[in-house]
DNA sequence: GCTCAAGTGGACGGTGCCGTCCACTTACCA
DNA sequence: TGGTAAGTGGACGGCACCGTCCACTTGAGC
């Protein structure tokens, strides 16, 4: 690959990371190339698909994701452990708009080490789940289907103009209910939102580049 | 108004409401009209925009969501009230696919009788939320912008197999952290959700017209 | 420096949706 | 029954995005 090249892909993806927190991953190709200073055949050359670039671009952020998997497990304290994973996880639903979408196209591939990895994922929650049910801690009628729950849940406060703190409340709200004792840890604070606020993300949604 | 222009009307209506449980708000007019068997052009004689056919359509659901607030006022039990509402327009947003973007559009609206229906709603809430909290039922650090956090959440799981069954299940929990006490009902059933199921709805958004 | 393959940018055809316009049709009333 | 205004349908121009194609440029090895 040569010099110039490496150097455009680079660009294209910082530019697409830019324009995906400022827009959504909807932004159009022709923006994104632009942004980088770069053509869209460029683009194209690079990534053939919008997925292509989209999984390129949350690449850090699902590993940071996968490990969260790994680390939780590896934490004496299960109760800690369970609540640390879906705070992280949600934490960086949260910080980058458009990263479920990465999260949810990058999941269901059948690229064999995706696949894999969720497997991977979803057996290392069970186990998490059931060690934290033994231990007391986490209420016994959770269900590992309820971590998809609380993601998609999550995934809504990207619209909103604090989505770090809108995310922070509800799952502080969230692991309150799911804990098994009444020790309740204080909450964040509250977010202030108003229904006013959503409206323009709502009309974003239909004119997503500038 | 003619017999015939209020028939086609209707026919608008009904099969807007179908296109929006099929495939969400952003149905292209052309698809609605065609499903209605009318023109185009009679379409936007009704309804000028697609806010207004979205909002017609959504108005027995909006008048429910209303009357919900002022029912959980006349509730003489603070908290039961306060359950209520939150179960009753959460349930409403999971029942029919695009009634949140409805009710996104219809309160910010300046027309004067959703704007006070809005303040109406609001001041509602904020009167409920100290009852239940003085009665030591509610947990002191609730704020009232928390039940737009709620609405928020709940909204994403429109795109889900079962709406009904997650939302019931998500606000069972957030009930649960919302309560003073440690006294905890049984919770609605686990949704069993998959990551994979909700794949075909991220796609489903990009190609919405069959 | 020269060569040339790798790399590039922008033009272009294709598609799908929007919202308007206009010639035609039809319900209602005298 | 006939006049007429309200009502109607579909064609059409405009727009935004997609993804490809091709003529031009440029980096790197000799």
């Amino acid at each position: 690959m040569r010099a110039d090249a490496r150097r455009n892909r680079r660009r294209i993806v910082d530019a697409a990371r830019e324009a995906y927190a400022q827009h959504g991953v909807d932004v159009p190709m022709a923006t994104i190339a632009r942004a980088a200073g770069v053509g869209v055949a460029t683009l194209y050359r690079r990534f053939p698909t919008r997925d292509h670039l989209v999984r390129e671009v949350f690449a850090d952020q699902l590993d940071a994701c996968t490990r969260a998997f790994t680390e939780a497990l590896e934490d004496p304290d299960p109760w800690r452990g369970f609540c640390r994973v879906i705070e992280k996880i949600c934490a960086l639903q949260a910080a980058e708009r458009g990263f479920t979408a990465a999260f949810l196209h990058a999941f269901p591939d059948t690229a064999a080490d995706h696949a894999e990895l969720r497997l991977q994922g979803e057996r290392g929650f069970a186990a998490l789940v059931r060690r934290a049910q033994q231990a007391g801690s986490l209420r016994p009628d959770f269900h590992p289907s309820d971590l998809v729950l609380v993601l998609v849940a999550n995934s809504a406060l990207g619209t909103t103009p604090d989505p770090a703190a809108a995310s922070q409340r509800l799952v502080g709200l969230l692991l309150d209910s799911f804990r098994a004792d009444a020790v309740r840890p204080p909450l964040p604070p509250p977010t202030g939102l108003d229904l006013r606020q959503l409206h323009p993300s709502t009309a974003d949604r239909r004119t997503p580049a500038p």
